[in-house]
RNA sequence: GCUCCCGUAGCUCAGCUGGAUAGAGCAUCGGACUUCUAAUCCGACGGUCGUAGGUUCGAAUCCUACCGGGGGCGCCA
């Protein structure tokens, strides 16, 4: 990588000036002002305490240094500002870029090794069985899938679960639900009153258990509406499967051993107190039930069979759970870092104006189902992995639809569109296609051209980061950065047409397949589907 | 009371683990289709980065306090 070409040279010029060891704070950045070169270092500044000399002075002197043995690429360097040291780089150095896409293809662009084939299990959605999922869950869906496929590309070995509350009160309450409508009675207290346990009622056949049959019922609308995102899981965790196989008893037996679990008021506590949880949890209730945290605990640890880093996306709602969970899991032996939870600000659904809440007293929400009927999957899917999921994130259900048409999906889309269009064209017109190796890029010169390239030769370092900030919108911005500049270039940068010398038309049809492979990999990752017309 | 997240253009949001003159989209206004898809492009308008301090060569970014919005603090799940 280039950034590392010229990070060394300024560590060995700074060596030569005396100081062996690069500060820290030493960095190599894309300035953002085009006047400051293509690549900046700090370096003078930083250096300026140790040395004892003015930035400005010092600086000129790492210059000098430098050009002593001017590094690849770089036709001009400056001292420039407070002390920086910008370096100007030759228009070969992203010309080469195109063959290096062109050459990786959809199958090794942006492919890093990052991960180094660590295993790591990314639990998402994990919605109770009760019902559809709300459109409100669909975040947590289109985030954990993208960021699984995100940490894939980044050479993680990932794992994708849903685990499934399938036991307990209220998986019961929902069955005397479903029975109740079938039968005509009044649904019980504290019941499921939506419409849907009235149509699934309808549906249910009368010699099946409606517990068993809701929650396979429930799942199967989970797993359809979730696919139809191309939201994917690899394991469908049962926690009733988990418990009947002995494993929370014996989570609980393990517990004990670790001398951390205690009696009190005749319940059995776990002392994550002394782990940083603010007070200690109950285990086993007085009335001799667990809790939901003993079997979650045992799931947890069962989930480490398929990874050794455990990540957990979680609804604001449920972020005071993450320090028992941390704790317990330290008590049972695991390292703090090989548990995160990511916490992702919750959904606010809006429909005629107004919030809605999900209620399962009156039954009122919005599912996936309707929001990806209504505007497609797609949008749907970029709408969720536009923003950060720090920020809290506000679906209108009639702006979304009334707006869909404006969504950023189909200038993405679009621009892939076109560069399958533009093929096609060729194709008709029974152009040939000159081998990339006999092509001259060197003729890309254009303000344009060179911005199409200068996108694609960030992938590499915006999927890095969205894979360690654990942030796939970085991927979407970048995608809509890459459509951006592309959109431009074929705009004002003809390809096809006869008034083109033919050397040039080569090389921006090149540019063109190359934009078509990053935009087919970042949409990929955002699982989002990449028309070839439209 | 304790704690987590957010506050950036009229609106929705980026801002890459501290960099130089803070950016997109939408909205508004004005332009560009006999030529590879106008679902596009070009331009204009638009900012005390919630407030006040602090750290430093440098702060939207880090620290503290406060203001405002949302969430969490069960022998619920």
């Amino acid at each position: 990588m280039i950034s590392e070409l010229l990070s060394s040279a300024v560590a060995g010029a700074l060596r030569s000036l005396g100081v062996d060891d690069v500060p820290a704070g030493v960095t190599m950045e894309r300035p953002a002002n085009p006047d400051h070169g293509d690549w900046s270092t700090n370096a003078a500044l930083v250096c300026q305490k140790i040395v004892g000399k003015n930035p400005r002075q010092f600086g000129q002197e790492l210059l000098d240094a430098l050009q002593a043995d001017t590094p690849q690429y770089v036709v001009k360097m400056e001292i420039a500002g407070p002390g920086f040291v910008n370096f100007f780089l030759d228009n070969s150095y992203l010309q080469s870029i195109l063959k290096q896409v062109v050459d990786a293809g959809q199958d090794g662009f942006g492919q890093l090794n990052i991960g180094e084939g660590k295993r790591v299990n990314v639990e998402f959605v994990s919605a109770n069985p009760t019902g559809p999922i709300h459109a409100g869950g669909g975040r947590w869906g289109a985030y954990g899938d993208s960021l699984a496929r995100i940490m894939t590309r980044c050479g993680y070995e990932t794992h994708r679960e849903y685990y499934i509350n399938d036991r307990g009160v209220q998986t019961q309450i929902f069955g005397q639900s479903l029975t109740a409508r079938k039968t005509g009675e009044e649904i019980p207290e504290n019941g499921y009153a939506g419409q849907y346990i009235v149509d699934w009622a309808a549906e249910m056949p009368d010699d099946v258990d409606p517990i068993e049959w809701g929650i396979e019922r429930s799942l199967e609308d989970a797993r359809e509406t979730l696919e139809s995102m191309q939201v994917h899981f690899d394991t469908w965790s049962s926690e009733k499967a988990l418990v009947e196989a002995g494993l929370m008893e014996q989570t609980m037996v393990d517990l004990r051993e670790s001398g951390y679990v205690y009696d009190e008021d005749e319940a059995t506590w776990l002392r994550t107190s002394d782990f940083g949880d603010d007070q200690d949890r109950v285990l086993i209730k007085s009335d001799g039930e667990p809790t939901y945290f003993l079997p979650d605990i045992a799931y947890h640890r069962d989930k480490y069979d398929r990874g050794d880093l455990l990540i957990d996306v979680l609804g604001a709602d449920h972020h005071g759970y993450v320090p028992r969970m941390r704790a317990a899991l330290q008590i049972l032996g695991y390292k703090p870092e090989q548990y995160e939870a990511v916490i992702g600000q919750n959904v606010k659904l809006m429909r005629d104006g107004a919030e809605v809440k999900l209620s399962k007293r009156t039954g009122t929400m919005i599912e996936i189902r309707e929001l990806v009927d209504e505007v497609g999957p797609d949008v749907a899917r970029l709408a969720y992995l536009l923003q950060s999921v720090d920020t809290p994130q506000t679906i209108d259900i009639d702006v979304l639809k009334a707006n869909a048409a404006e969504n950023p999906v189909f200038y993405v889309q679009y621009a892939n569109a076109r560069i399958h269009s533009l093929n096609r064209t060729a194709m008709e017109r029974e152009l040939t296609r000159v081998p990339l190796g006999e092509v001259d890029v060197s003729v890309l010169n254009d303000e344009r051209e060179l911005a199409v390239l200068k996108e694609l030769s960030r992938f590499d370092e915006v999927v890095a980061a969205a894979c360690a900030n654990r942030a796939p919108h970085q991927v979407t911005t970048w995608a809509r950065e890459l459509a951006r500049v592309f959109h431009g270039f074929y705009h004002h940068n003809k390809i096809l047409a006869e008034d083109v010398d033919p050397a040039v038309a080569q090389a921006r049809w090149w540019l063109a397949e190359a934009t078509g492979v990053g935009l087919a990999v970042a949409l990929d990752l955002l699982g989002v589907r990449a028309p070839e017309r439209m």
